[in-house]
RNA sequence: CCCGACUUAGUCUAGCCUGGUUAGGGCAGUGGACUGUAGAUCCACGAAUCGCCGGUUCAAAUCCGGCAGUCGGGACCA
């Protein structure tokens, strides 16, 4: 596979932005072995914007020959206050749910999550012993407003109050990448500001500026705090309209059942004729029409035109902004498609051992 | 360590000075109406140990004391 065609498998949707697309190609021009990472607070269940988006990419990259880790940040969890802040509570369910249901969801999307290495925040900590030293090299070369601003990788709003704990969060997350010597870091599009300080980092300390890959947002499948979106606007707004777990009615989650993926996207927002701002046909491009071959079967009454097979999201797309397909139309396709696209982990789950850590984590209480 | 301000539903907040109706409102939420979806709109509804402990009083969110938390300032700067 020559270098043009390991770029187009990053580069695909759901990929935003390469940081820089020259950068990636000199390492494949190089042949050098490229490390990838993926971290993940531990926090909760895991909804599709987690897990399908980090898959869909973690499949592309193992096509273009990219070595892929997850890291689970137990640390970040706790710091953050995930899962009431509580550590074992949080290492717990890295380990026996979160590492699963990732893997699983690397699956779905066509990746080997064989091949995929999982790493605990807390024993990359444990076996490195230059790691403090790094985070507080990394620090060395930041403000205190840098690192302010750049609190909203962790969910949180810049003008939020946090404590000093979370003033920490930032450089631990970009000593994390150094520690462990990644060439191709990978997030989703909120994550960038702690990717850049990477970049903006690694030559005042002496280390090679990794190159980030950021993949879009999975859009929420409610509706917008503000509406209607101005198009300019849409770029500052994204990351208030993305999937969220605190927004339960926003997220489908991996394991939900049939019944809860259907009643969810019933009640998704989704003007007709609307395709500027509109999840379940965002849903519909950015989890479904990526699989080769994959085409949108809508099954309707006579009375509303009869079935019907949209073979591409152009197709879909068009026949939405013309009107000829009825958003509810399009919510039973693309629930019944994803409800398909799920069955690995819904059955990953039924059984008795995960089923059973799933129970204990829904009982949990989800701090945000 | 000292001084001051603040603390009312998920959230923002009114009321406190001048004790006394069911502690009011916005946003969010829930249910319904209307739409072949959702949203918008209209109607209805649920939700608050008034930070904690004690005191005064017939009666305390309201007055007094103590404690805690948050924020701001001061002190310390060998």
């Amino acid at each position: 596979m020559d270098t043009a065609e390991k770029l187009a498998y990053v580069v695909r949707s759901p990929t935003e932005e390469v940081l820089t697309e020259e950068d990636l190609r000199v390492l494949f021009d190089e042949g050098r072995a490229i490390d990838h990472y993926i971290g993940f607070e531990i926090s909760g269940l895991i909804h599709l914007g987690t897990g399908l988006m980090a898959g869909a990419k973690i499949a592309d990259f193992q096509k273009a020959g990219i070595t892929c880790r997850i890291f689970l940040a137990d640390w970040h969890a706790w710091i953050n206050n995930k899962l009431g802040g509580d550590m074992d509570t949080i290492r717990k369910v890295a380990v026996g749910y979160f590492k699963e249901g990732m893997a699983v969801s690397v699956k779905i999307m066509g990746g080997d999550p064989d091949k995929v290495r999982y790493i605990l925040g807390s024993e990359l900590y444990a076996d490195d012993p230059d790691y403090w030293a790094t985070v507080i090299n990394v620090s060395k070369n930041l403000t205190l407003a840098r690192v302010r601003k750049s609190i909203t990788i962790m969910g949180r709003q810049q003008q939020e109050d946090v404590n000093f704990a979370q003033l920490i969060y930032p450089p631990m997350q970009v000593a994390d990448i150094f520690s462990q010597d990644l060439t191709l870091v990978h997030s989703g599009i909120d994550q960038r500001k702690a990717h850049v300080i990477a970049r903006e980092v690694a030559p005042k300390i002496g280390r090679d500026k990794p190159v980030a890959v950021h993949h879009k947002l999975l859009l929420g499948l409610n509706q917008p705090p503000v509406w209607p979106v101005e198009k300019s606007q849409m770029r500052e707004l994204l990351s208030q309209m993305k999937m969220s777990k605190s927004i339960p009615k926003s997220a489908v989650f991996i394991h939900d059942s049939p019944e809860e993926i259907r009643e969810k996207l019933r009640l998704a927002f989704c003007p007709a004729g609307n395709i500027d701002f509109n999840p379940v046909l965002d849903w519909a491009q950015s989890l479904l029409f990526r699989n080769e071959g994959f085409a949108l079967e809508v099954s309707r009454p006579a009375k509303f035109g009869g079935d019907v097979v949209y073979p591409t999201f152009e197709s879909l797309q068009t026949a939405f902004a013309a009107g000829e397909l009825h958003p509810m139309d399009l919510k039973k396709a693309v629930a019944e498609a994803l409800t398909q696209l799920l069955e690995p982990a819904r059955d990953l789950f039924a059984q008795p051992r995960h089923a059973a850590m799933l129970e204990e984590l829904r009982e949990i209480k989800v701090t945000r």
